[in-house]
DNA sequence: TTGAACCCCAATGCATGCAACATTCTGCCC
DNA sequence: GGGCAGAATGTTGCATGCATTGGGGTTCAA
């Protein structure tokens, strides 16, 4: 890290903003319903209201939160219809790319990507280390749509991802059926390598219904009315 | 309309500037792949820069422009494999807006307005009124997803349905299967009305894939390489 | 106690200022 | 004549100023 540092790495204020206000939002650090004024961001963040306003604005484009006239930033809870609607989403289209990418078939690189996100799955599983297992589930999902080539829809999917980031990390501790999960994913991917777009389709379609299905369903019965 | 000023009609810049700048996109008054300074279109509009570049933010966000450091926004261009993938998009999930309607049922109400849609594009293929006939198509498409009333995939489909507006007039006055469209778009109402959700979504789906690869083939050998 | 009207003031929406940076032009040297 | 370096120019990125506005608190009446 510290040898290759060929890049200046010059980044914009407004990127600043936007990386460092989207972790918060994802982290709770800036918890779901909370209203947050532009000084007060600006001031956190070190840097004038006009970038903050930008990142903001982005923010609000991606779905994370809300801009109030006047009341400032609001972070949007997720409400178990938000969650319907999300999914819905997410069916409709990550099995598309599931379908590509059966089509067309993996590059080595990737298969081996997938490959290594699949065994961390298993691994912290198997160490019911389940924020790891979470992050290796997201990585693959993203790396799913992604190489599947289509860029708008893997925007899409991104942003529908973070939406959905924190109730899917509160019902982690909750889910029992995270082996089904892995076990979807393996036999998604053998699909994939076997050339086998129908299959890959249905098989990812029934993966999304039933964990989707299953966190909502979580929510719900949680009595969390939103996360 | 002129009675009708109960409202003062408050409108911020920032939203003049959005509605504005998306009209001349899609009209072409900025044309694609043409380059414009937030001065210019500061001038333009006859406000400061900060209101122009919060929009120009927003139509980044919705796929209409890209804004290049310093040197502008730049309408996008759409290519070939754009429309690709804004159809297989669109593909994936407008039909699973018509199986949801198809499973609640449609109002009274919705189902006039779909019956207006319908008489209005036939009335004007009939009288070879194309450009009324693409208004009434994409009024048809976006009632559709927003009756089906989920609003992540309702904004997705109207932000994609912005990016394609203009191929879809360029290749408008070749196309010569729009009889073949008002029958698809009957026979997705008549299955919507029989409550039929199979049926709804494999219409609208074949419809979809039918129309979407028309157009792109139609600018595909016109050589149009981007839109 | 509840409701409504009014007023105050903080936060915003927008304008503008300023410095940095990228691009382009110019001039010099080879 | 061509290429490179350096300066000039212009636009943005960000900061800040200022008038406007609407939220919310307070007061008064029912």
């Amino acid at each position: 890290m510290s040898l290759m540092s060929t890049e200046p790495a010059r980044v914009s204020q407004v990127q600043r903003a936007l990386h460092e206000l989207r972790e918060m939002v994802l982290t709770c650090a800036l918890p779901p319903g909370s209203m947050h004024l532009e000084v007060e961001l600006a001031k956190m963040l070190g840097m004038s209201r006009t970038p903050v306003r930008e990142a903001a604005i982005i923010l609000e484009g991606r779905g994370l939160v809300e801009l109030r006239p006047r009341r400032g930033m609001r972070v949007l809870p997720v409400s178990v219809e938000d969650m319907r609607e999300i999914y819905e989403v997410l069916t409709a289209l990550e099995p598309v790319a599931a379908e590509t990418l059966a089509r067309r078939g993996l590059t080595e690189a990737e298969d081996e990507s997938f490959e290594e996100d699949l065994q961390a799955m298993e691994r912290a599983l198997q160490a019911d280390d389940r924020e790891a297992w979470a992050m290796a589930d997201e990585a693959f999902h993203a790396r799913l749509v992604e190489a599947a080539g289509n860029r708008r829809a893997t925007e899409i999917c991104m942003s529908l991802a973070d939406q959905v980031h924190r109730a899917r990390l509160m019902t982690l501790h909750f889910r029992d059926t995270l082996h089904v999960s892995n076990a979807d994913h393996r036999m998604l991917i053998e699909a994939i390598r076997e050339g086998d777009p129908e299959k890959a389709y249905a098989q990812h379609r029934r993966h999304r219904i039933g964990a989707g299905g299953k966190i909502t369903a979580l929510i719900e019965e949680r009595g969390l009315r939103s996360v």
